[in-house]
Order: structure tokens, then C-alpha cells, then sequence
DNA sequence: GCCCGACTACTACGAGCGTCGTAGCAAGGT
DNA sequence: ACCTTGCTACGACGCTCGTAGTAGTCGGGC
């Protein structure tokens, strides 16, 4: 029943990647960026994908000199954010607790990222 | 083309955590426990879903006394495991500190969280 | 002036998911 | 014997997503 927010497919994510790691670009050098990322689409799978991330508010399109020019308008935070949280919820009711030791536990991080992570928590222990 | 693993919708996963939670139950208490959550739908939905469920091998359904019975076969844990795993996939190629990063940032963890967190990564340290 | 190559718009279609209706069956009350 | 009550099986429908074809348009080359 209620506005399911998926609001955005595995596949539509990926080409929304594509904008944020290599900046404004055509359909057709979306194409060829996730051609030599493995992903054998056609262009005009490609064009749909845009139109509908540009129907989502997710990208923008602006008049180039000959085509459109696709830009991310959404950060990649910001859908990690959403994407995270919907997970949260989905599992544990939105506690984020048992997610963070999952990742830890399961994950490798590097020794930059623990360092990170340990002075984000003199961080919150300050607060 | 690829065997897309979501394999498991939303609402899917409300009623397999309502088994987690509760226990093995029959589909009219497993109704009655998402009516309790807020979560209005029809005895023959709940059905599908937990038929679906055991198709798809995340639970088990044993013949009772005048119901079947359902059971989780799949813990939470597995299902977070994936779960979090494809959303690092989708949005970082698979690297966890990011989301790491990201959650310890910005949602809340409980004292005794941040407490297991120190350990744990004392324990990484060591190896 | 006409055709070619690129680009966009529109349409389509199958699968998965959320949602349910209906039909058929088994057991118990009266 | 029936009617009721609950249970399961099966089918269905609308929507989203992944994927793509086709048709129509526009600017250049010959």
C-alpha cells in the first residue's frame, strides 16, 4: 500500500555512480563508462535509466551543444544515508548498534579506517 | 541477466522477523502479531509471504495440530550479513569503512555499544 | 536536395513483489 | 446429514525495475 520508497533500483544506482565517479556526461559515455565496468547495457537502457533518475529527482539534465549532459543532482551520503537507514529499520528497527559490530566483526577495514573510527568515538565520548 | 540475489522483498522480511521474534507460529498468529505492529493484511497475504518464504528456504513450515506451523530457518544474522553486504556492493564496491564511518557518525549508539566497539577493535589490533 | 549518423521520445514486456479473492477441504456443533 | 468455521491451494492484478526496440528529429557531408 504506502509510497514504497525503494525509489531506486540496483541497476539505476549504478548508473547514478557512474555520474558521481567521473562527473557530467552524455548517455553515450555513461555507456561506455559502465561498458568497461562489465556492465553490457544498451544504450537506450541507458537513456531509460537517466529519464528515470531525472524523474526521481536523483540527476539533472542539461542541453549540451549536440546532447543532453547528465549530472548527479543526489550525493552519494545522502543515498547512503537513506539506503542505510532503510536497512536499520528493516532489520532492527532502526537500532544501528548491531549493524556497526556486524561490520566491524565481519568486514575488513583498514588500519586508516580504525584510527578513523577511533577518534570518531573520543568524539562521542567528549559528548 | 545475473541471478539477482535480493531474493527477499520488504514485506517478506516483516513477516520473517515477526517468526525471529516470536517464535514458531501458525499464519493466523503470525497476522495477528503484524496487526499488532501497525501492519494491516490479509490473512491469505500473510499466507503467500510465508509460502513464498519457505520456497525460498528462509523458513520451514511443519503440519500441527490443525495449522501448519512456521519456523525461521534463516537467522537474522545471515540475513544482515547479506543484506549488508550487497548495499556495500551497491554504493562502495564492496569496501565497509565508509558505512562504518557513516553510522558511527550518524546514528546514535548506546554507551555499551561504543564499549564492545573499543574492544573489538583492540581485538583487530592484535591480529 | 537527400541520406546518414547520432540523439531523444515513446512503448513494451517479462519477472518479482505486495496485495488479495475465491474455491475447495476437513472437522465440529446441532 | 448439514452448516459453519478455519485452513490451504491457486490465480490474479497493478506496480516497479531491468532491459530494449522503434520511430521520429536534427545537423552535416556529398
Amino acid at each position: 500500500m504506502s509510497k514504497k520508497e525503494h525509489e531506486l533500483g540496483e541497476a539505476e544506482l549504478g548508473v547514478l555512480r557512474v555520474l558521481w565517479d567521473q562527473g557530467p556526461l552524455t548517455v553515450r559515455e555513461v555507456m561506455e563508462v559502465l561498458h568497461e565496468r562489465g556492465r553490457k547495457v544498451a544504450y537506450t537502457t541507458v537513456l531509460t535509466f537517466l529519464t528515470r533518475l531525472e524523474q526521481k529527482g536523483f540527476v539533472k539534465a542539461d542541453k549540451g551543444d549536440q546532447a543532453y549532459i547528465y549530472r548527479a543532482k543526489a550525493s552519494r551520503a545522502s543515498v547512503t544515508k537513506s539506503r542505510v537507514r532503510a536497512l536499520l529499520d528493516e532489520l532492527y528497527d532502526g537500532a544501528a548498534g548491531p549493524v556497526v559490530l556486524h561490520l566491524v566483526e565481519n568486514e575488513r577495514l583498514t588500519p586508516g579506517e580504525i584510527d578513523q573510527l577511533r577518534r570518531l568515538m573520543d568524539e562521542l565520548d567528549k559528548k
